[in-house]
This record gives structure tokens, C-alpha cells and sequence, in this order.
DNA sequence: CGTTTGGTTGAAATGTGTCAAACTTTGTGG
DNA sequence: CCACAAAGTTTGACACATTTCAACCAAACG
């Protein structure tokens, strides 16, 4: 759909920022020359913990990470999901300790990159800084709608606004089509990321297909029809601050 | 307990910038000088609603707001409480369209000041930029905790971690002392911050006062066994991001 | 293939919601 | 300063969404 002018649009960082604003030739040849610690994780491990001093930030290059939080009593809270290009852990480049573990929900291909060079990178090029500090807000953004989510809204309609807000993310950087798409998450991921529990996330997916919102093939979700599940979900993808031309029509 | 060596200690905004790291004396009269607009605002206004798009932001120079979202059939999330020094819509510097409201609690003093006068501050001086982008930061984790709050913690420990953070808060900006603050606010708002209904809001309340965890005197709320309260709230300050010494000990 | 992991089902228990009424406090105008 | 209205709190009975527990089934995997 998109012109591709430079294979630099391979690289999901620049892909990420480019759906927001135009990159300068500078800018996007900056980001190419951040020094960046690939590095393959397997599935279910912690990147990062609570309670961690990281001296660098990572980005999603491929694959599903789920950032969380724990009670006391080991309830588990998925506070939002990260796809490719999202940078989950970016606010511990001003907050030394971590108030989050981030872990992967599938084998991840995971980049880091050292606070210094971030930093160095923000004070030489304040547009990405700008863009940065503007990426954490949009994630605060997706945040309180989780509060409201969990807070107002029936298991039922619960999960069908996830599943909205997920399509949405994953068209935008590229990783769903018009009908749906691939997401490879254990129904009790999705009971701690919903606040229910596997039981009920088990009831109310069979309810989602039986009332023809949802299909699903393995971890293939299908959208039959995206109107009635976005009703069902009360969703609006304002909170989710894309470019116009990013929302599914 | 500080030293006040600058009447601009009752400035709330430098105030809570001074609480996390020092200004420099250029850094503190560049924020005097912030063209400031300061309005009175009556109980149970907006200040901002969804879908606005505001040219400027506004400080809370006294009293409580909330920062809420509404569902399609009309039920109300309060996201988070604003208290004086706090910027609710900073976001809207970088985000154009509003995706919360922002109401005031109590009557309030409120100081607006235009993008274009923040934008000038941070070109300016890079490290109040950096100050503001931590505030949205924490602000984001404060997001974080009430959705681990609404999703896993049950009504009365919800309750007891909603009181225990206000007092951290408050306590960092001089509104509380070692025994209690000054909360004004009924109980269909609490309803609305934890995701319960007025009436349980109400039962919990009771069950916290016939536990000894709690004691009310009006819109005064004494807390006679904070390690207690601690425990029942499943409260771990670190998400606030204080400096150390500005905890409860 | 057997073992593990994840999905599905049913019955009983429970936290919380709803509704409606009574009570109490607060605010206000006469 | 009283009297009344308005707003907020408290109470009880009942409904119901969701949890828990336990068992069973299906799919994935080495």
C-alpha cells in the first residue's frame, strides 16, 4: 500500500515513528546508526522486572511482549500488550526503577539500545525526542482506557474492545489485514490482561463466535464483521492517536 | 522542614518540580515567568472534556480534579485524582485531540498556560522539558497501578490502595500530615475511581472504619495504623517515583 | 506415542450490583 | 437563624456476573 523508497522501512523503529510524522533524511539516518544490541528471546521469559535499574531501553523488532504488574498475592495484571516497534520500557530513561516486569508472549527478536545513546540521540535530534516523549503519552493514553475498560466495562464487551484496540495497533505497523489477524495469546494471558479469569475469558470467547463478532483458527482471530464488534466493544481509536489515515474505515 | 529561602516555595508548579530535583535560579525565574492565566473554578465543572482540542494546558494551583472517561451508555472512570502542582492535560502539548475530560472535585484555582509559552520553556531549558516528560511519565504509572488496582485487587483492598496513595501524594506537596488529609470527595466519586458501585463504596468505607484502619470526621480522614492500611492496600509506593526522603516512613 | 499445555464444561460459592426507601448532613433563601 | 430543599449516606433484600474447583478433552510437541 505504502511506497517503499527506502528499505529502511524494514526497520520497525523508523517504520513506528514514520507513521507519525515524516523523518528528515537526517533523522531517519540517525536511527540507523543507533547502536543496537539484537538479541532473540524465547517465549515467557522476563526482559525486565520490577524493581529494575536498567542502563538501557529495548524495542520490539518482532514477536508479542505483555507488560505486567503482580499483587501481593501473585495476581497478575497485563497492563498492555507490546508489538513490533513499540519501546515498552522507554519511561526508564527518566525513572531509575521499574515499576513494571515486561515479558514475551511469543519468541521475540528484541533490540537494545544503551540510555546514553538515547540520550545522545534526543539532545542532537529534538523532533525524535519530541516523538519519543510523545510514544510514552500515547501509551498512557492506552493505559486509562484499560482502567476504564476493567473498571466499567462487562467481561463480555471487555474483551471485545481488546480485540479492537488490537487490530487497530497491528494494522498500523503493518502485522493485520482488513479481516484480522495473527495473535498467538493463551487464553489465560488474556484473562490477566481482561482482570477475569480463564474460566470466564473461555465463556465469553465461545459467546463472541457464537454471536458471529469472532472466528478464530489457532491463533488466527478473524474480524467478520468489524462494525458490530467495535459496537460490542464500545471502542473509539482516538485514544490510540494515529494518523487519520491509520484507522480502519 | 525545607529550608525557604524563595517565597516561590508556595509557587505549587516549582514546587513540585523542586520535589524531584533543583532548579537552577535561571530555571526558577523562567518558570515565573510563565504567562500564567489564573481562573476560579467552581465545584463539578469541566475544565476539559474529551474530544477537545485545547491550545493550552493548565496547572492545578489548589484544590482536587479528576480525570475521567465515560463508556458509550454513560458509565464514568475517574483515571486518576489531580492535586495542586499537577499538570492533567500536559499530553495535550503533543497529543491534539483530548481522549479524558478533567472535572474539579472541589472549587479550584487554575493557572492556564498556552502550548506556544510551554513549547518557548522547553526549547529553552532542556532540563524542565526533561522534568515535564518524568511528570506525564509517573502520571502514566500511576495509570499502570489503577489497572492492576481494578483488575485484581478486590473492593476493600482497592479502597485501602486508593487511600494510601493519596497520602503519599499529598504528602509530598505539603496537603497531608503523618496522620491523614483532607479528602473531599463523596463516595459516587470514589465509586467511580474504583470501579464499584456507590452503595459498596459505601460498605467497604464502613468495614475499613470497623477495622480501625480508618477514621472520618467530615471530609477529614485519619489513619490511625498506616503499616496496616499499607497491607490491606497492597501498597508499595515505588510506582510514585518520589524522591526517597519524600516517602512515608 | 506419551506427556504437557491449553481449552472446555458443570455445579456451587461469592463478591458486587441494583433498586428503593430512609436517614443525615449541607447549603440557602426567607 | 430557622426551614426547607438538595445532596450525600446508610440500610435491606434480591439479582446476577464472575470465581472457584474439579474434571475432562483436544492439540501441540519432542
Amino acid at each position: 500500500m505504502l511506497p517503499a523508497p527506502f528499505p529502511t522501512d524494514h526497520h520497525p523503529l523508523i517504520r513506528k515513528l514514520e507513521s507519525i510524522f515524516s523523518l528528515t533524511d537526517d533523522e531517519r539516518q540517525a536511527l540507523l546508526d543507533l547502536p543496537m544490541q539484537v538479541a532473540v528471546i524465547k517465549q515467557d521469559q522476563d526482559i525486565v522486572r520490577e524493581g529494575d535499574r536498567p542502563s538501557r531501553s529495548f524495542a520490539i523488532l518482532s514477536g508479542f511482549t505483555c507488560t505486567y504488574k503482580m499483587t501481593g498475592d501473585g495476581k497478575r495484571q497485563i497492563v498492555t500488550f507490546g508489538v513490533a516497534g513499540d519501546i515498552p520500557d522507554l519511561q526508564s530513561l527518566h525513572l531509575k526503577v521499574l515499576d513494571i516486569s515486561v515479558a514475551t508472549l511469543t519468541p521475540c527478536s528484541i533490540g537494545f539500545i544503551t540510555h546514553e545513546a538515547l540520550w545522545d540521540l534526543c539532545t542532537r535530534h529534538p523532533r525524535i525526542a519530541a516523538a519519543f516523549w510523545r510514544e510514552t503519552l500515547v501509551e498512557g493514553a492506552i493505559f486509562r482506557e484499560w482502567v476504564l475498560n476493567v473498571g466499567r466495562r462487562e467481561a463480555y464487551n471487555r474483551m471485545a474492545h481488546v480485540l479492537c484496540e488490537m487490530q487497530v495497533r497491528l494494522r498500523a505497523v503493518g502485522l493485520a489485514d482488513d479481516h484480522g489477524y495473527e495473535l498467538p495469546i493463551t487464553q489465560t494471558e488474556f484473562a490477566d490482561a481482561l482482570g477475569i479469569s480463564n474460566v470466564h475469558v473461555n465463556r465469553v470467547l465461545q459467546q463472541l463466535r457464537a454471536d458471529g463478532l469472532i472466528e478464530t483458527k489457532g491463533s488466527r482471530l478473524n474480524i467478520p464483521d468489524w462494525e458490530q464488534l467495535k459496537t460490542a466493544g464500545d471502542f473509539d481509536p482516538t485514544y490510540l492517536h494515529l494518523k487519520q489515515d491509520e484507522a480502519v474505515s
